[in-house]
RNA sequence: CGGAAUGUAGCGCAGCAUGGUAGCGCGCUUCACUGGGGGUGAAGAGGUCGCAGGUUCAAAUCCUGUCAUUCCGACCA
């Protein structure tokens, strides 16, 4: 995409009401926009980085064996007055009402929702192990939303809902989210610490929450250093049995769960860090299938309520998240596997005809070969240029000016490391296509 | 929800005490120069001072109300 033609407004300037980097940068950037408080528009390369990490977690779901579908946003009371939460919730619940005077409400999650749906299609255990999800915006009226698309009311989230027979099932299909969480987070290149969670009396251990390492993070964690050795954000391989077994046995807890005087890790061996959370997986057995009746026939012919565990991941939040954890002095520094391009033109002398003609033939090269670029054709000084490249975190650079062309040379620099390298046209797009 | 602050041009801010023609920097437009890290100069455009009342000859400025945003705390499947 030339630069010209895009709409990515981007800042020199600090918002007054942004006060943590992501936010910073992510509005600096031209990313997102404030609609009002804890509410954002997804401007395109903010979208695009949204859709990139919706991408991979989507994958990492099928592969798991979880099936999409999509839910509305919009809910009926009477689901929510079935479990009992309709009044449990609260103020965080938005509630509508429609023309009719029905109460509706924004949904802020899907248990309900998929629980009467289960009901009402599924009334056998061959139908089971069953988990579907949907990536879907929810709404949840905070009280203090803050640090912009970290917190906000409005947010995009992956959540699914595992079905199953009996408590063995169900754990296994707990332990396939887990490793599928364990995916996800090393595809996009964090590190995310898997804290042991308490989801009540019904959860027993099998509650986890992913948090993603942080200086800015909410929470403060404590963790057995051994869990670094796991190398959590290469794991994108095959995980196997043990292995989750393995880390599962580990020591992780938040803050406020962490007993010092009854840690089973040396005080030499125990970690501390804020952390972000960005996924949360629970198993709580019948708690909706047994309120809302959701039952299916077993072998012996037996009805019983089904075993039931959901999932989420904050799609939106993640986006913030891997800034914190991606970023210098001059910007943002996304990961390949979610940036919004993966190269960025930049061309040094609009008005030579030199190098704007080879400008415009390897920028076509490159679309042609399916390199995501972002051709800066702008007739503006070099510096812009670069500290716009560098503001909005393109991976790589591919810089051409007088010099380089004199020599027959293309130069290449990594934002990450900011080493620049002179290549040929051929090396240039072998090494990026 | 308790406490605190702020709303003046797209962004960052000054002006307000002591009422009297709306200001600065960045950004934007045009032109010239420049051309490897947000360059230089000149000329421009852009604001019913959050909104509604009130006081006054006169309100960005004083008074009342209201809305919005932000910060601290509590809360957060």
């Amino acid at each position: 995409m030339r630069l010209s033609k895009h709409f990515i407004p981007t800042m020199k300037e600090n918002p007054s009401e942004a006060q943590i980097v992501s936010h910073r940068l992510m509005l600096r950037a031209g990313m997102i926009r404030q609609s009002s408080a804890g509410i954002y528009i997804w401007l395109p390369t903010g979208l695009s980085v949204l859709n990139k990490i919706a991408d991979i977690v989507r994958e990492e779901q099928n592969r798991a064996g979880a099936i999409e579908l999509l839910m509305p946003t919009i809910q009926p009371a009477e689901l929510w007055q079935e479990s009992g939460r309709y009044d449990a919730y609260g103020k965080e619940m938005l509630r509508i009402t429609d023309r009719h005077e029905r109460n509706m409400l924004f949904g802020p999650t899907n248990e309900e929702m998929i629980t009467d749906l289960f009901k009402n299609n599924v009334k056998s255990y061959k139908d089971l192990p069953l988990n579907l999800y949907h990536i879907q915006w929810k709404f949840r009226d905070e009280v203090r939303p803050r640090f912009g698309i970290m917190r906000g009311r409005e947010f995009l989230m992956k959540d699914n809902y595992s079905f199953d027979l009996d408590f063995e099932a169900a754990k296994e299909s707990y332990n396939k989210m887990y490793v599928a969480y364990l995916r996800t987070f090393a595809r996009l290149g964090l590190v995310a610490i898997p804290v042991r969670a308490d989801a009540g009396a019904i959860g027993g251990d099998l509650s986890h929450e992913f948090q993603i390492l942080a200086e800015t993070g909410e929470s403060t964690l404590h963790y057995d250093k051994a869990i670094e050795d796991f190398d959590l954000s290469s794991l994108t391989g095959d995980i196997d049995d043990e292995t989750v077994a393995k880390l599962q046995g580990l020591y992780a807890m938040e803050e406020e769960k962490h007993d010092v005087d009854n840690c089973p890790v040396d005080a030499a061996d125990l970690k501390t860090a804020k952390g972000i959370e960005v996924g949360h997986i629970f198993y709580f057995g019948t708690k909706y299938s047994a309120s809302m009746g959701a039952r299916v026939a077993g072998p012996d012919g037996k009805e019983v309520d089904v075993e039931m565990g959901s999932y989420g991941i904050g799609v939106s939040r993640l986006v913030g998240a891997l800034i914190e954890a991606n970023h210098d002095d001059n910007g943002i520094v996304w990961p390949e596997s979610v940036a919004p391009y993966k190269v960025g033109l930049i061309n040094l002398r609009f008005k030579d005809e030199n190098c704007t003609n080879a400008c415009d033939t390897l920028y076509e090269k490159m679309e042609n070969a399916g390199i995501e670029v972002l051709y800066d054709d702008r007739d503006v000084g070099a510096g812009a240029k670069f500290a716009n490249m560098d503001l909005i975190g393109v991976p790589w650079q591919v810089v051409v000016g007088p010099k380089g062309l004199e020599k027959g040379v293309l130069e290449l620099k990594n934002r990450r490391t900011g080493e620049r390298v002179e290549l040929s046209e051929e090396e240039l797009l072998a090494k990026l296509g």
